[in-house]
DNA sequence: TCCAGTTTCTGATATAGTGTCAGATTCTGG
DNA sequence: CCAGAATCTGACACTATATCAGAAACTGGA
């Protein structure tokens, strides 16, 4: 029964991450690059077309190879728009970061802007594969519920302290729920910047929607008006 | 060259629209009645599972036909989804009307409740057309566009008028822009409500969310603190 | 009741994409 | 240069969409 290879199987939480194929075996360097590629085809095909227009023919194509080449590395579509969002959610923390500036009168203002204007940056580079994430996660899709979680609730939670000390400071309704708060913030955020398109046509530009989100979270979340 | 037959061709503004299927006939009474069957299984299939796993059969089956009778009345999939969502939108004018009542003081907080309330139920009751809905005119698919256009644009309408008047009396921040403001608040609506289940996970109940989402419409409307 | 015309429905099928697997091809260290 | 590991792919079984010619059901008038 002593094994007589040299891999020794360690617990999970020390055993480095490798990436793994379809069938459970680890990815060498040359295979990397193939899904990489592959991840960047489809990442380039989705911000032309939508997923159900993408067939994971022209995917492999993209890269001169074939279907069954994909197939070794995802499950399915789905599968490989989950690594690129995240990949795209690992920015998040940038974001995060600036919600610890000063919140004090127009300095306050500024980092409301600072963040609006990350997130909707953030939107636009990733666009179609965060709207496409957020939408199984609506589905109820296990694996992008997971990622949403992973990557909003530390955004919300900070959101809501912000908030929390507004209400203890008597500045902010108490009525607000301030992790309910911090969501409706976040909603803002994320279906402006998923079609702030849409809205030119009604002679908004991008810039009054990154003055207005941020009037909009800095009065809620300081309670005082926008300077 | 003078028509034989009692069809006459009537100026498009005055001929009562008739339904039509496929090839561009008109539906009588018993055709009439499987389309509608078949757009209730169709709703009642999107209830439990999403888009793309509902089969073209699976609906046909529920209504004891073939999948040939419904391409027979709706292009694809996607046509039925839209007939829906057009069916959901005609209730959109209540939710509008509430709009006209007073907002001040304790009483214009019961507006901003009541027009929360009534849009989350609005969504309840809908939400995955809805949903659905918003993706594909995010995605850009004309009709869903056109769609989302003429239910959305009267309340945007309706909110921005309400934020000027705010603005023009002081109260309301001028860095707003209307329009944008107004966007934004509906993106509160839509999104919270659209979401609200995955947010119990975090101790936030749907009564939170009804409250602190009327806050912000009352905080950002009036320009002043919710009561 | 029957018939001719109209409306509605469907079996059969062309078309197209997904996902699998056995085996071919390419790479690597010794 | 070779053996074995890593990677890739042709061929194929399956599943679903969408179409259309013709069958079936219904209707009103004789």
């Amino acid at each position: 029964m002593a094994p007589s290879t040299s891999r020794v199987k360690l617990p999970s939480a020390v055993r480095p991450k490798k990436t793994l194929d379809q069938s459970g075996r680890v990815v060498g360097p040359r295979g990397l690059q193939t899904r990489d590629q592959l991840l960047d085809a489809m990442a380039a095909l989705l911000a032309q077309r939508s997923v159900r227009e993408i067939r994971v023919v022209d995917v492999a194509r993209n890269v001169s190879t074939s279907p069954a080449t994909f197939y070794q590395y995802f499950e399915d579509v789905d599968e490989a728009v989950l690594r690129l969002a995240e990949r795209a959610s690992e920015r998040m923390p940038e974001i995060l970061a600036l919600m610890g500036r000063s919140w004090q009168g127009r300095k306050g203002f500024e980092t409301a802007l600072a963040i609006v204007e990350a997130f909707i940056s953030h939107w636009d580079a990733h666009h179609a594969v965060l709207r496409l994430s957020s939408l199984r996660s609506d589905e109820g899709d296990r694996r992008f519920l997971k990622l949403r979680r992973d990557t909003m609730t530390p955004l919300l939670q900070a959101i809501a302290k912000l908030i929390e000390e507004g209400q203890r400071a008597g500045r902010v309704s108490k009525r607000m729920h301030p992790i309910a708060a911090a969501a409706a913030l976040a909603a803002i955020l994320e279906r402006l910047a998923a079609y702030h398109r849409s809205l030119e046509g009604l002679g908004v530009t991008r810039e009054h929607l990154v003055e207005t989100s941020a009037s909009i979270l800095y009065q809620i979340v300081t309670g005082r008006r926008a300077p």
